[in-house]
DNA sequence: AATGAATGAGCTTTCATTCAT
DNA sequence: TATGAATGAAAGCTCATTCAT
């Protein structure tokens, strides 16, 4: 029979997540101490670690997160819509989201967890599937589009998924450092990309919705 | 009259921040110690604190070398050649050099420049000038290209260029974490973007040399 | 009336130094954390210190539980027997008891207490009674025996008994570092001593029944 | 080429080690704090992780260096002098030591070593062959004895050398308890012990001198 | 009466930097 | 000038004890 319910560990435990990542997107992981997390939560050093048996902890749990939320986006994407709209809502999706101010906080501490995971083999792992999974969502996506001709040939379907996932990245690292970047500007030079390089099937591709993702 | 010349003292300094480097790539700012680099370069602690007042500047340095480096790449890209061989030669260059072994060490310390630009203004206008100059060249480019009729209206030229700076830096995230990247295979598919996006003036895209660039 | 009966409160007093014994021996008192003797009870926190005010408490009364315990072997050692008789008995009593596996847990602990006293007062009082008391009633013995010729006069009975009181002290050590020692081996060893050092009195020393203790 | 001699390093290395001593012995290990190691050296306490890498490694170079001053008592031992005379010199010459004012600090930190022995294996290993090797040396010398009749036969010559070794380890822990302990009755008590186990060969006990042992 | 989450002082250890030699 | 031993503030973490529920 647990003291407190389970609803209000996990109030405690995403306080705790909630704090970090404050401290996290201000000052780095390194940066950032355990009394500053104990200072933005208002808890006591204790409580905290009996919440994270360490700081490293709490990073993993971010990352962790940070993997949750960025997945999500990509769930929805294997319909039996043209590859093209497709693409074009993956990135009206996937890089609108950015322009959320909920969003914002997270930016930052995504370019921080690139940087860690190239000296931590746990953020490795989550940043990297956070990677490889959207490239072999996509590369199929290419391939399909390539089999209905909608898509050229003779491309490689996961180099081409990789400059995706590039251009999605590189818009999180700019964004990180100029919250203020014009997001829709952006995304219009992406769709513009998209148009000239898939072949439209009928609709015209600038105009789609980006209702073809459930969970947009 | 100096004790030592100047190529000594220069020589020296460039051993710390090889030693850095080297450190910076392996564990990053944070979890590299000064005596680490003391181990390094072989050096004394005092001995490095007499070409750099303190570990920040280290950082900074390298920072500022690793601006240098990059902003060398773009400075013979104002000729007067067609926009979209001149793009082409631009991911030539630019992407191919990533594929240079010699070169590998940076990537890993250009991620950390990145996260670190976050909480330190000093290398956040490094890395955000190494972020700016580019996109100024190649909106500049593209303007050239949409009154010539070679790249399409319409298009917020320095939002694409920014498109074209992310496909940059999602290379150098990507091959940060493997260096094993097929990095060609990368290129081949930004190349046939640049094809698709860029009316070709005659000359074949996908045959273009590379030496339209000045440094390659 | 209270709520519980006496019995009761007894019964979890028990528990917790039963448990505390367990810990105590495994991990040495500095070693153990009031988590550990929570965890090894499966009571509350709260629940320990109802019972024990602080955490030195548990120790002190486990202390006090082994001084009742090593007190009562030589409780009926004022017997008239013969000096040299009673020596054999005690030794064979007092050190035979550590073959007892049931008693092999207060071992270590006895050790553990030892050097606790050095920096406990408490504790000191308790380990100094065990030893002054045991020195005291060998002592008498050995002075009965030097008036009636059965033990060799010119020497200190105290210092005797001290020695007597080592040679227990000795053997506690070395089974608490060597669970498998060869105690009757000892016995026998020390039992020869005796012989040696005692004028036997009619009946032959070696062959002694341990009977002449009442609790043994 | 060192900046400091090497005997500069042993001296601070002794420094250390001998307020540690200090501090062990009036708190024992675990209630001395490194501050409390500091304060007693004066350095800081950066200086004295140059020197031992943790606190447990001052304890562990504690613990070697008792062993070193114990071995050194029996060096001599091996002498070709009748068994009995050998019994009474060591017996002398080892107990006889802890009369010595300059070596009471160590008494308490003997006793702490012996607890901690029981769960750290480092310890329990240096403290163990402090036992086994007297153990050996005295078995040897009692099989001696026996094989020449100064020794009565039928006893078990580990057995009793475990004897022995308690008589000395009963002293330590006396002493450590009352430093006013008078020892010089006890080693009468040992000698007197020691000419009614061994028969004499020629030379009366009591009046041996203790000079059969080298290093006494 | 019992619980166990919370407290926070205090622990060991690290490391950028200094400065006597 | 160069050295590297020394500094000491500050880091991450622990744990005896409390007290709202």
């Amino acid at each position: 029979m647990p003291r407190v319910s389970v609803d209000y560990l996990e109030a405690r435990r995403r306080e705790i997540m909630d704090a970090a990542l404050a401290c996290f997107g201000r000052e780095g992981f390194h940066r950032t101490t355990m009394q500053d997390i104990v200072a933005e939560t208002g808890m006591s050093a204790g409580a905290i670690y009996r919440y994270f048996p360490a700081k490293e902890d709490i990073v993993a749990a971010i990352a962790d997160e940070h993997h949750v939320r960025e997945a999500g986006v990509l769930a929805g994407a294997n319909e039996r819509t043209a590859a093209g709209d497709l693409l074009r809502d993956l990135a009206r999706v996937s890089l609108g989201r950015l322009a959320d101010p909920h969003e914002q906080r997270w930016r930052r501490v995504t370019v921080q967890l690139w940087a860690e995971a190239l000296r931590d083999e746990r953020i490795m792992q989550v940043v990297r599937s956070g990677l490889d999974e959207p490239i072999a969502i996509i590369a199929a996506l290419l391939r399909r589009g390539q089999r209905d001709g909608s898509v050229p040939p003779g491309i490689d379907p996961v180099a081409a998924a990789r400059v995706c996932a590039a251009i999605f990245q590189g818009l999180v690292l700019q964004q990180a450092w100029d919250a203020g970047l014009d997001i829709d500007g952006y995304i219009g030079a992406v769709i513009a990309l998209i148009d000239k390089f898939t072949r439209t099937t009928g609709t015209k591709g600038g105009e789609q919705s980006g209702e073809v993702l459930a969970n947009a």
